[in-house]
DNA sequence: TTAATTGATACTAATATAGTATCAGTTATA
DNA sequence: TATAACTGATACTATATTAGTATCAATTAA
């Protein structure tokens, strides 16, 4: 059970690099580069948030990509909604014969319940406050890009 | 999102059989016609179940499988670790470098704690209260096996 | 004019999921 | 005691999903 796919990771860091620039616009290179995410898989994920309308872009030299919106209204939700379309029942058998087998019925129901769970939590975590929560880790924790050599094991 | 893959989803159902008939064996035949799944992909799902202890076999006629434990004690959860390797969080950096890269422990850390709500509602889950669940089921809805033609569209 | 950019699109590769086939060994029972 | 109904073990194939690559046209700041 894989909750987050790499389209889904990539997007969120995007997104979030884009919430720290705000206004001025950041190249897919840059994003890529500096998330270390392939450079094209990365331009595919940016223009399907294009299409979604979370962000907009800027043809040419000093080109790249803007948020629409206030990052706080950008919910994890919603992307994985976009890349992973959403939350999938195993098999749903509506309709189709109204429920083929019972047992199939009883644990479709109880998971659908286990799902508005995740949706909700899901939808509580939005890029705004992803982004807070990194700025508090930097604060914490300035080092790092200095020495702070790693074990090379 | 995928919550359920078809062998967690024909574990339960197969569980929910063999809850159902208690003490007696019942074979994989007879538990892939009723609960339509294709014969020798269970016969994988119910192996995997036995070297996990969940279920025992007898062979020859009049053989087949049955619980090893109260269907209480079996959870969803436990059904989902086996078949789908547990929940796993999007790539996990721990230790690797620290955190090459913060968004994506900031990201990790929110993920980690919806994995283990979404853990704790599988949890909950156990085959008997599935079972009991598709008994109420059943005496709501008695009908079904007799006529209720199917609708042909 | 040109290098840095995005738009669009069509691939390939890797991995996971779903399903099939086969043969050997066991056992109730006719 | 032969045999049909079973499981054990294992090796395959097919399909779908996820991940990643490549290419070329169009745009634009400098």
């Amino acid at each position: 059970m894989k909750v987050l796919t790499k389209k889904t990771d990539y997007a969120i860091r995007a997104l979030l690099m884009l919430a720290a620039s705000r206004e001025s616009y950041v190249s897919a290179k840059i994003m890529a580069v500096e998330q270390d995410i392939p450079y094209q898989f990365l331009r595919g994920v940016l223009q399907e948030m294009i299409r979604h309308n979370l962000i907009v872009s800027k043809e040419g030299v000093q080109g790249g990509f803007k948020l629409t919106m206030d990052p706080d209204e950008i919910r994890v939700n919603q992307l994985i909604e976009i890349f992973q379309g959403g939350v999938q029942v195993s098999e749903c058998m509506f309709r189709k014969q109204i429920c083929a087998n019972r047992s199939r019925c009883v644990l479709r129901h109880e998971i659908m319940r286990i799902e508005q769970v995740v949706q909700n939590e899901f939808e509580k975590v939005t890029i705004g406050g992803l982004f807070r929560k990194l700025e508090l880790a930097n604060q914490l924790k300035p080092a790092l890009s200095t020495s702070e050599s790693v074990p090379t094991t």
